[in-house]
DNA sequence: CGTTACGTTTACGTGCGCGTCAACTTTGCT
DNA sequence: AGCAAAGTTGACGCGCACGTAAACGTAACG
C-alpha cells in the first residue's frame, strides 16, 4: 500500500501549504489529523478533504462555506436529516458554481474581444513606426 | 439621455455597494469620479470599472490585481510600451480565467456525482422508512 | 434662521487567513 | 547523557477589504 498516512511535512510538501495553514484548519475544523503521541498524522481522508478546500479557496468560497460543504463529500453515516439538509446545501453550491462558470466563460468573451482590440491597436502602431523609418 | 453621471447613493443602489467601498476603491484608484464642488460624480466609465471590479471579485481576484487589469479596458491612450505590457498581462490573466473554468467544470462534474450518491442513499432510506411503517 | 438630509474627510476598529516568533516536548542519533 | 531535528501549543502581528463613528461642509426647505 501507499503510505497510509502523511506527518505534518509530507503533507505540506504533497500540498505546497505551511505548517500554520494546516495546523488552522484543524483548529476552524476543516481537517481532522489522529493523533500518534502528539504529533499530527493526516489520513486519506484529509487529503481528500485539503484538496477540496485548496480548489474551493480558489473559486472564491470562505473557510466557513467550505466547511460546510465538505461534509457532502462524508455524509456516509448521516442521519436523514442531516443528510437532507447537506443535499440542500450542495444544491445551493452547485447553482452558485454554475452561475459562476457562466459569468466567467462571459468574462473571457469580454477579455478576448478586448485583446483582439488591443492587438489591432499595436499592429497599427507597429506599421506606423516601419513606415516612418 | 440616460442620467450622465450617478451621485454616491445612486451609485450604490445601483450595484449594492456601500459609499465606503466606492470611496475605498477610489482611494485604490480603481475609479475616478469627477467632482462637482466636494462631491463624487460617477461617470459611464465608472460603471463599467465597477461592474468589472465585482466581477473580478467573485473570481477571486484581489483589487491590486483588478486595478492593473482595469487599463486593458481603457487602453486608448497608451503608449506601445504600456499597451504591450498590459497585453502580456491580459494574456497572464486570460490564461488564469481558463484554467479556472476548466477547474470549475471538474468540481460542477464531481459535485454532481456526490449528490447522486447523496440521493440515492436518500432515497434507500426513505424507502426503509416506509416498509417499516 | 435653524435643522434636516446628504455628502465629505480622518481615523480607528474588525474579520479573515494565515505569518512569525517564543517556549516547550518528543524522537532519534552519536 | 547530550544534542539537534521535528513537532507542539500559545500568542501576537499583518495585509486586505472594508465597517463605523466623529466632526465637519453645504444646500434646500419651512
Amino acid at each position: 500500500m501507499t503510505t497510509e498516512t502523511l506527518n505534518i511535512r509530507e503533507m505540506c510538501d504533497a500540498f505546497d501549504v505551511t505548517p500554520r495553514t494546516l495546523r488552522f484548519y484543524e483548529a476552524k475544523e476543516l481537517l481532522f489529523p489522529i493523533r500518534e503521541g502528539q504529533k499530527r498524522l493526516f489520513t486519506k481522508r484529509d487529503r481528500a478533504r485539503l484538496k477540496l478546500i485548496l480548489r474551493g479557496k480558489r473559486f472564491g468560497f470562505s473557510l466557513e462555506e467550505i466547511r460546510q460543504l465538505l461534509d457532502l463529500y462524508h455524509m456516509n453515516d448521516g442521519q436523514e436529516a442531516q443528510l437532507s439538509k447537506t443535499y440542500v446545501l450542495a444544491e445551493r453550491h452547485l447553482a452558485a458554481m454554475e452561475a459562476q462558470k457562466a459569468e466567467l466563460e462571459e468574462a473571457i468573451g469580454e477579455l478576448k474581444e478586448q485583446m483582439a482590440w488591443g492587438a489591432e491597436k499595436l499592429a497599427q502602431l507597429a506599421k506606423k513606426k516601419s513606415s516612418a523609418a
